[in-house]
DNA sequence: TGGTAGAGGCTTTTT
DNA sequence: GCCTCTACCA
């Protein structure tokens, strides 16, 4: 073992009790990562272990890299036969291999959240009367994947339905299923069930895996749902070597069908397991330990653990409060200036909040003001419009069974092929259970004659890029789909923003690029593999010099020297849809937890009186876990109040909480609260409207509005080299000529 | 078939 | 407040 010193008892214990089943409860920062790689590292080097033997499942494809470079340096050479990765990932490698044995063809397409609602989309289109029995497409997909994750088929669910609506249910979630079949596509919740199923089906088949990994590592194991819990235990049936790591109190996931309970019941469920603790933490302050230990105590259902750490005390934790959103973008940006000027480089500060819409207010302000922020999450990159007709395209030719992908691409660029058309290729593919494609190619009398050209055109360019789909590598492939189709061309014809859009392109087509560098399999079918399992936060640059936003969900497994959490307002957080469940209202507890624990150094919380959601001005009051903090954490002691009764608050009336008290009045008012609670730079120099101006980044220029003022001072300036922008006075690298 | 304008829904979190 | 879908007209 190396750096045998630098580990505490506990984590000696974890990393060399390497037989039967262990449950480690690992508590934030408390070196988790540290102790698998380490026991990873000891199989390997000093027990003489295969890597070839091990499986290890992380939460994210960022934390496989993470662990097998870690694991690389220790042990070079060490991670060549090891599998790490994601429940999805390692579902997709074994489906590619033994798929068959429940009709899983090989070269299956995997379908993303979209497309799953495009295709229940199409689904609930057939049946226009069921539309009654769902809220929307999106929550009959979430049904459908809440079912999935429970192990329930669609047969269980149609024997287990109560009442016509859930027989409905049953009945189109069976639809969809076959819809899946007929693409030969799967969607992100068949990459653990089939597997499940097949090892279900196929005893030969489980034991070659379960075999094979003599050891098996999960980590944050508080997120696995049924039937991840169900792959684990087909995966581990042979040797029982399964060592998984958690914390209860980082639970966030259950709306996805996570199960807090497998950490709590893990010991029933494998007896004879060892339990092992690790409550020392080597990131935060006692002060952010204390406060967040004071949070999470106020949740019932958990198994108690108490962070501590050898580190110093460390400042207090700031609240504070401003009239609407824009005011806390402010504070914010203020707090964020303040941080730098007193040593803190911005890669390790992080702007976290409950919802992505929240990022829009700070994001505008940050814009104003240049200070330079990566967003993660929100609207993400695989989502666009144009990457995903280009991605469609490579769908399509990888799989062409995939009618979803082939509906997006058959008239775009347009060739007039409306969708009176499309609506009767369907019709016959569906007739002959067979593919779109196949239809067209043989439309027999169910498509006119004109329709039936036009589709004998779009084949051509089809099969000629199929051609080199099958033979290059995915980036000459999309290229070759760029040129065939004059798809740029396209988009300029159809957007005014064309250039952002041209941008994605070519960001897709770079990172097609980079793939063929490194990649093994270099086909379009590898990268369309590799792009589907990839997250948001895989992306995340903790290096890029710049300040990080995500959501708190995203935020899990980080660390930051500074923590700023936003919008600490009932109703936003903990959220309208959890604040009348109980059981709810603890998850989001955990969530701020998770979100308090991230931060080493610093952790600031704010809260705004107003907010605009879904496009109304509503009041909020401050959440009522900030009530929660022991006041000896806070800089000031937190009194929370009720409002008065006047316009600010009139938005939720009866808005009680806590002991009743009101909201301090000055949060009513639309008074500075950025400047007093982090306080601030002097405010800006004079602008007026013709003034000539220098700004550091985009040169000179013309000011062309003025408004606000003080230190929400805005300038709206027309720069000579093209382009207009607004900036915060008080915070731009500008000046008057 | 394609373009546009208005309506409606949406925002909780994601592999 | 913004995006997507639908209905209607050219």
């Amino acid at each position: 073992m190396s750096h045998a010193a630098e580990l505490n008892e506990r984590q000696r214990e974890a990393i060399l009790a390497t037989e039967g089943p262990i449950l480690v409860i690992a508590g934030a920062g408390s070196g988790k990562t540290r102790v698998l790689t380490e026991r990873i590292a000891h199989l390997v080097g000093d027990l003489g272990v295969s890597p070839y033997q091990i499986l290890a499942f992380t939460f994210t494809n960022k934390a496989a890299r993470e662990m097998k470079d870690r694991l690389e340096r220790a042990r070079p050479g060490a991670t060549e036969m090891l599998w790490v990765g994601t429940f999805h990932s390692t579902g997709v490698r074994i489906l590619r291999r033994h798929g068959e044995a429940v009709g899983v063809h090989r070269d299956f397409s995997i379908y993303d959240a979209d497309d799953s609602v495009g295709l229940v989309k199409a689904v609930l289109s057939r049946h226009p009367n069921d539309a009654r029995f769902v809220k929307s497409p999106r929550a009959l997909r979430d049904r459908i994947s809440r079912m999935k994750n429970d192990l329930v088929t669609p047969a269980l669910a149609g024997e287990k339905a109560v009442g016509a609506g859930e027989q409905r249910v049953a009945a189109l979630y069976a639809e969809y299923e076959r819809e899946l079949r007929r693409a030969n596509a799967l969607d992100f919740d068949d990459l653990i069930m089939k597997v499940v199923e097949l090892f279900a089906a196929s005893d030969e088949v489980r034991e070659v895996y379960a075999r094979r990994f003599r050891y098996i590592l999960v980590d944050e194991f508080q997120d696995t749902n049924p039937i991840q819990m169900a792959m684990i235990d087909g995966l581990s049936s042979v040797h029982r070597n399964l060592f998984v790591v958690g914390d209860d109190d980082q639970s966030i996931y259950s709306w996805r069908g996570a199960r807090v309970e497998h950490i709590l019941e893990f010991e029933g469920i494998y007896p004879g397991t060892q339990v092992i603790r690790l409550e020392q933490n080597y990131r935060s302050t006692q002060t952010i330990l204390d406060a967040a230990n004071g949070v999470i105590e106020h949740n019932a259902g958990r198994k108690g653990k108490r962070l501590w750490t050898e580190g110093g005390v460390g400042e207090k934790v700031r609240v504070a409060g401003s009239v609407d959103e824009e005011a806390e973008a402010l504070a914010v940006l203020a707090a964020v200036k303040r941080e730098v000027a007193a040593g803190t480089s911005l890669k390790d500060i992080a702007i976290l909040y409950r919802t992505n819409a929240q990022s829009r207010a700070l994001e505008d302000v940050f814009k104003m003001g240049s200070m330079p922020y990566q967003i993660i999450g929100s609207v993400r990159f695989y989502e666009r419009a144009e990457v995903r007709d280009v991605l469609a395209y490579c769908k399509a030719l990888a799989n062409p069974a995939d009618d979803l992908s082939v509906k997006r691409i058959i008239n775009v660029p347009r060739r007039g092929i409306g969708k009176t058309s499309v609506d009767q290729i369907e019709e016959i593919a569906v007739r002959r259970s067979g593919s779109m494609l196949d239809a067209m190619r043989t439309p027999g009398d169910g498509l006119g004659a004109a329709a039936a050209a036009r589709c004998r055109s779009f084949l051509d360019v089809f099969d000629g890029l199929k051609l080199i789909a099958d033979t290059e590598v995915a980036p000459h492939a999309i290229d070759a789909i760029l040129k065939t189709t004059g798809y740029l061309k396209y988009l300029e014809e159809v957007y005014p923003d064309v250039e952002a859009r041209v941008e994605n392109v070519e960001e897709l087509l770079s990172a097609a690029y980079t793939f063929a560098e490194s990649a093994e399999d270099k086909s379009l079918r590898a990268f369309l593999e590799e792009i589907a399992l990839v997250a948001d936060v895989d992306s995340i640059d903790l290096e890029s010099g710049q300040l990080t936003l995500m959501t708190l969900h995203n935020a899990k497994g980080l660390e930051f020297d500074t923590v700023i959490v936003t919008g600490m307002e009932e109703g936003l957080f903990p959220h309208y849809n959890s604040i009348d469940d109980p059981a709810a209202v603890e998850e989001e507890r955990r969530l701020f937890y998770v979100g308090m624990t991230r931060a080493r150094r610093r952790l600031f919380l704010t809260f705004a009186g107003m907010r605009r959601r879904l496009g109304l001005m509503e009041g909020g009051v401050p959440s009522r876990f900030l009530s929660e903090i022991p006041d000896r954490c806070l800089e000031e002691p937190f009194e929370p109040m009720l409002a008065p009764s006047g316009p600010l608050f009139s938005g939720r009336p009866g808005a009680r909480w806590g002991s009743g008290r009101a909201i301090v009045n000055e949060y009513a008012q639309p008074a500075p609260a950025a400047e007093e609670s982090f306080s601030q730079d002097a405010p800006a120099a004079g602008y007026a409207v013709g003034m000539r101006v220098m700004h550091e980044r985009f040169g000179k220029g013309i000011v062309r509005r003025v408004e606000g003022r003080g230190g929400e001072l805005r300038v709206t300036v027309i720069f000579d080299a093209g382009g207009e922008r607004k900036f915060l006075a008080s915070y731009a690298p500008m000046r008057p000529l």
